[in-house]
RNA sequence: GGGCCGUUAGCUCAGUCGGUAGAGCAGUUGGCUUUUAACCAAUUGGUCGUGCGUUCAAGUCGCACACGGCCCA
């Protein structure tokens, strides 16, 4: 039964777990008691400078664990090159100084393994920082051949379905996670340095809201009741600032049931963050300050290449309102063409958009916005001025009703940041809800439920607040110059095969 | 949802006009005590994504499906 099963496997696994049932028989096959004393860019950094000659006479012991990724087996001697987390160490094994027994061992192993070694810092004759091992011990059989040691593992599906094959063999793709993280963490110090609270909001909700989208549906046996995954952690966040934590923010996945694109991905990493006694003004500046610290922190520089475009974030960014960006990037236009409804209306369907019949004159601009603008903007914008229409949780502007104080800032196409005035008059906000429903009810299968809990919390008394959302995912594309959302998730859904 | 492209050895890829499957790496065997994509010699490995069809004959042509990529909506 087992016999027929090893037959069909691959006869480089089949002879891979032969020599496990070797080592097995032998003892103990997955020793953990192995310790390392220094990473590989540790040793790197303290002994790459000394020469050949000092580093013999100073007879550094050290001992490093990591997968074997290259092997020059020789007769008597060996070099094999090994990785860890933080690079590359190559080691020098000799028969003469761990016996033959040992070193026959040892050629037995494979690409793949992971082994621990103990020994003493030297440097080949070519000037490479080496350790001249004196014990070396197999902690795990690797089972299954690695990729292509030079070419790597190219095909994009397996990269995604098995990111670890990825991360082994790809540096860039390591590095890339490595950014990731560093992003992640700088937005966390820089909000923390700055009085802002991390909190943890629900995930799962009775009333999706924060955001127009689709949710999620799920079910929790024990309520015997539906419920959705969240679309954003807004209306919570807003909750804990009437309860007086006035700065706050949270990172952590929303979930919008839409389509996979290259820009889009059912569940995305967001920054959302709350700041009482501000305005939109305030964020913006922020945001810029932010933006600014990170690239300099991460990239160590402000500047940046993006699809062999340079983006500059050390300049100020350009701030305009949605119908000037409209028409700067769209000469022909005139500002009538964007305050009658139906001028904009036939504008609308001349550049193909589906307009439909609920659609006031504030969605028509918003939606004339995406399709003419978004896509030509490179250097980074804050739009602002966005329709009352399109923002049922942003403040009115005081100058004109019809707008709100909202800003989206924008990079190369790509929608990075929303943010605005947070609407805290409670009898607005509820007459923004049941808009909202009618929108719902009409057919809008995006548009927002009547929040009444959220509306009980506003009467309690929001302070004057701006709030501000901003994704991770696609800051994290921007500062790596990668083109798809799955290049930058570790494990993007695939369709299971 | 639509269009285009792709799927061949563990990985990276060739495969002509339809004539019975190739390379490099990895693996195996042998050699080699400062190599580094180590090298030298020999050698194993295939349900050509799946199914149906055309044909004397299909990796190759046709249709359907699956998965993926890019573009569009």
């Amino acid at each position: 039964m087992t016999e027929e099963k090893e037959l069909d496997e691959n006869e480089i696994v089949a002879l891979r777990k032969a020599r496990l049932a070797e080592l097995r028989s032998k003892g103990n096959a997955f020793p953990n008691d192995f310790r390392r004393q220094h990473l590989a860019l540790q040793l790197h950094e303290k002994f790459g400078d000394q020469s050949k000659e000092d580093l013999e006479a100073a007879g550094v012991k050290t001992a490093v664990a990591g997968r074997i990724v290259l092997r020059r087996l020789m007769g008597k001697a060996s070099f094999v090159t090994l990785q860890d987390v933080s690079g590359r160490i190559q080691l020098y094994i000799r028969q003469d100084d761990i016996g033959k027994d040992d070193y026959e061992e040892f050629k037995s192993w494979d690409i793949g393994d992971i082994v621990g070694a103990a020994g003493t810092l030297m440097k080949t004759n070519k000037g490479e920082l080496t350790v001249n091992v004196s014990q070396i011990r197999l902690l795990t059989k690797s089972l299954r051949p690695l990729p292509e040691k030079h070419k790597g593992l190219t095909d994009t599906e397996t990269r995604y379905r098995q990111r670890y094959l990825d991360l082994i063999v790809n540096e860039h793709s390591r590095e890339l996670f490595i950014k990731r993280s560093q992003i992640v963490d700088g937005i966390r110090r820089y909000l923390i340095d700055h009085a802002f609270m991390e909190v943890e909001t629900p995930m799962m909700q009775s009333i999706p809201g924060g955001a127009t989208a689709a949710p999620f549906q799920t079910y929790y046996n024990a309520l015997d009741t539906h419920m959705y995954l969240r679309v954003a952690p807004e209306l919570n966040l807003k909750r804990l600032v009437v309860g007086g934590f006035e700065r706050v923010f949270e990172i952590n996945r929303n979930f919008r049931n839409e389509g996979m694109s290259t820009k889009h991905s059912p569940e995305f990493t967001m920054l959302e963050f709350y700041w009482a006694y501000a305005d939109y003004n305030d964020l913006m500046d922020m945001t810029e300050a932010m933006l600014r610290k990170l690239a300099t922190g991460i990239l160590g520089s402000t500047e940046f290449v993006y699809n062999n475009v340079t983006i500059d974030l050390g300049k100020p960014f350009t701030r305009m309102t949605m119908g000037e960006a409209l028409i700067e990037f769209n000469p022909s236009l005139s500002k009538e063409d964007l305050q009658d409804y139906d001028k904009a209306r036939a504008l609308a369907e001349r550049v193909g958009i589906e307009v439909q019949e609920s659609w006031g004159l504030g969605k028509l601009v918003m939606e004339l916005f995406e399709e003419l603008v978004e896509d030509k903007i490179e250097q980074p914008i804050f739009i602002t001025e966005h329709p009352t229409e399109v923002s049922p949780l942003a403040r009115r502007s005081d100058e004109n009703p019809d707008v709100t104080d909202r800003f989206e800032l924008f990079v190369m196409g790509k929608e990075i940041a929303n943010g605005f005035s947070e609407l805290n008059d409670a009898e607005d906000q509820a007459e923004r809800f049941k808009q909202q429903v009618a929108a719902k009810d009409a057919g809008d299968d995006e548009a927002m439920h009547y929040d009444e809990d959220y509306i009980t919390a506003l009467e309690y008394g929001l302070p004057p607040t701006a709030g501000e959302g901003l994704g991770i995912d696609r800051l994290v594309m921007l500062f790596t110059d990668s083109a798809s959302i799955r290049d930058v998730v570790l494990f993007p859904h695939m369709r299971s095969k």
